[in-house]
Order: C-alpha cells, then structure tokens, then sequence
DNA sequence: ATGTATTGACTGAATTTTCAGTTAGCGCGA
DNA sequence: TCGCGCTAACTGAAAATTCAGTCAATACAT
C-alpha cells in the first residue's frame, strides 16, 4: 500500500535536511507516509479512531487531505496501517535494548516487556490509547477485527515463550493460558489507566502482582 | 455494574399506551419510547454508541426519524436514555436471583458475579459492547470519567467482598488488589471476546482460572 | 550538456456523501 | 375541533472522497 520512500525535495517545503546519511546508528527521516502514520497515532490518541477527521490528520501532518488518499486509499486505510505501525513501534519499545547492557534474566525480561507498556511517557501513551481505540473499534469493525486478531495472537505468543523461560517445565496449553490472561490484563489496566481510573504506578504493581500469581500457578503444573 | 440504578421517571416516557390491560400473565405493550430505546440498545450493540446513527436507529425501530425528536431531545439524549435502560437490565441479569433456588457458597457467588458478564446472550453483548464503549469514550471525555470511576469503584468493592467472604484471612489490601485485577481482567476479556479474539467459553475458562490464581494467592497471606 | 518526455509527489478546489436536526402537516380519538 | 402521536420531505453543515492540474526530478535521446 506504501509508495517507495524515496525522498523528494518540494516547493512548499522549503529546504528539506539531507537526510543525515552516515553511519552506524542513524535516525533516519521518515518518509512521507510515516510522517502521516505518525500524525496519525498522535490524532488518534488525541481524539480517538472515531473522532479521527482526515482533515485534521492532514493539518497534524502538514499535508494536504488529499495527499492521504494518495498514499493510503481511503480513510480506513489509514487505521489499518496505523494499527500496523503502532504495533511495530510497541515491538521496538518492547524489544530493543541497549546491546552493550547487561544481557536480562528471563524473568526480568518478562516484566520488562509487560511492564514496559505501562510507563507515563509520550510514546507509550499514544500507543496504548490508539490501541484501546482500535479494540474497542474492532468490536463494531469487521475490517479490522482480523488484523487486530493477528497482531494480538503475536503477542500473546511472545508472553508465553517469555513465560517458558521462566518454567521450562509447564505445559504449552497452561503457558498460552497465562499468557492470555497477562495480556489482557495489561490491556484492561491499561484501560483503566487511561481513563483516569487508577495510578500509573498502581497499575504497574497489579501487572507485577498477576505476573507472580500467574508464575506461581504454573510452578505447581 | 452502574451507579444509580434508580428507577426515574422521564418525560419522555409520557402518559403512556394503555398495554393491554388485561389480567394475569400479560405481555405488556411497550410504548412507543420503550420500543425506541430497545431499539437503541441494538444498535448500539452492532454499531457502537458512536456508530449509532438516528436514522438507522429509527429503521431499527420501525419509525420515522423525526418521531425520535419528538421523544427524545436530540441523538445525546436517546443515548443517555438508553444507557440508564440497559443497566436497569443489567442490574437483573447481576443480581436477580430465583427466590426458592439453592443459595449458594460465597465461592460459587463470586464464580457467578464474575462469570455472569461472559456470556453470549443478547442482553450480556449489548451491555458489555456498551460499557465498553464507554470506558473507549472515557479516555476522550472527562465527563465521563468520573462516572465511570465511580462505578468500576463500587464494582471493584464488591468483588472484593466477595473474595473476602472466601478468604477470611486475607488483608483487605490484597483483597482490593485482586479485586482490580479480577475486574480489569474481565473487562480485558470481554473486549477480546467482543472483538472477535477469543470465544466465550474460553473467555470462560481464562476468567475462571485467574479467579483460582486470586484466590491461592490470598491463600499464602 | 541540453532539451524533451515521463513520472511520482503533491495541492486547492470542487463534488459527493452522510448526518443531525427541522418543518409542515396528516389522521384520529376524546 | 383540539391536540397528540406520528410521518414525509427537507435543510444545512460537516466530512469524506475525487479531480484536474502543478512542480521537481529523473530518464533518455540527441
């Protein structure tokens, strides 16, 4: 659905930074369409998938409306590769770790990673409340309902390989079991958390609490 | 599930058909408004509070759009109306029991509270599909948040009760702590059912094994 | 190297669609 | 003959989507 990214110089623009290539690590410029994915996160968890106006995606992008349609080909386009996105950007946040600190015990490994998506900062917030927005979205949307099936199924299956590092010894059915139960627990805190329900800090000592109860259980098989 | 359940009259629940006034069992006529929100109540469970459109509503109900102004102020109107009257219903489903029937353990009485709100019948969808919707809404509506807060609150009480009257022992912190976590669970549950991710009895049997998990951990203090 | 055709990225200004809400009035029972 | 319950047909505005083109960069032939 997306155009090459190839990077092209425009008159409005005013004089684009040369995408800074050189290297090693480097923050590479994002696209148009990313820039647009970007924007879209933000209006999404500013406003929700419902109360998303392309309009207003455009302006947030510093785009036209109908570059949008250029890119993707409709508005539900957009949400389908904005779910895509954020799901990409949770992965890195979960995922990558500075390569030379201390390589993490799978246990820790597991906290972080359920853990990590209930920290205060810009990033996560947007993420978590766009993904809240999408769920609760896909409960009336046939359309996104199989992505959103898929994206969840992933993860899910990332907890419990997380969770059998811990105890080798459970069984594969109990370990998707709890897995499932973390995630979408994680989600209903989350929930919670951005609804004003509870304390960021209180979530995060629930989540820690299930994940001991759920490794308990499976300890005794 | 809601704060008030208070049963008040409204205006637009006017002087109202006569409903076949017949004796005995009699299957009372709903008037026209009740007719409207039940109606409602549909809608909203296939489309969303904010997918509800008047004029599919109207067709729903088998009646012009205009006779819904006439009933109701306006669309926010309709929808505060009928989410007063899905939680009348709720509160049968919750808590109504057969007079003459067993009463049951405090363990089965905590199964039944959780394990109510996942089942697949028509009332439970709508109720849940709404209530989701507005913990979505929450997130992008101060107003609502505080309503919200207050009855997830009562709600988390009275698990907490429960698992109380299970566990004796326990500290009434870490009831309150595996109340939320039960509850947010549940909700974490039941938009994944609702979106397609899981099957009810599945939901099910999730639910049921966190409540054990819950309940061994308050075992161990 | 220079002009020319082609293409991809992009825009401003429509056009079309979608909705909430209104208006004018009909029929019918008291 | 009121006036209540109701409808068909609108209106107006907000949004989505499309259209007709501009502009800069490349490819390509000369």
């Amino acid at each position: 659905m997306d155009a090459e990214p190839r990077r092209v110089p425009r008159s409005g623009d005013g004089p684009r930074a040369p995408a800074a290539e050189r290297p090693g690590k480097v923050r590479v410029m994002a696209s148009r369409s990313t820039q647009i994915l970007e924007a879209a996160a933000r209006v999404i968890a500013r406003r929700g998938v419902r109360g998303l106006r392309v309009e207003e995606l455009a302006a947030e992008a510093g785009v036209s409306t109908a570059l949008i349609y250029y890119h993707f080909k409709d508005r539900t386009g957009v949400l389908r590769q904005t779910l895509e996105f954020i799901n990409d950007r949770a992965e890195r946040y979960t995922t990558d770790r500075d390569p030379d600190a201390p390589p993490l015990t799978p246990r820790e490994e597991l906290d972080e990673t359920l853990l990590l998506e209930l920290q205060d900062t810009v990033e996560v917030r947007e993420n978590s409340s766009a993904w809240g927005e999408l769920r609760a979205s896909a409960v009336f949307d046939e359309v996104l309902r199989e992505d959103l099936a898929r994206a969840t199924l992933v993860w899910v299956q990332e907890v419990a390989a997380l969770l059998g590092q811990v105890q080798p010894m459970a069984t594969a059915s109990s370990l998707a079991e709890a897995a499932e139960r973390l995630t979408a627990l994680l989600e209903g805190l989350s929930m919670r958390w951005l609804s004003g329900g509870i304390r960021i800090d209180h979530a995060r000592e629930l989540m820690r609490g299930a994940i001991e109860a759920e490794l308990a259980g499976l300890q005794r098989y």
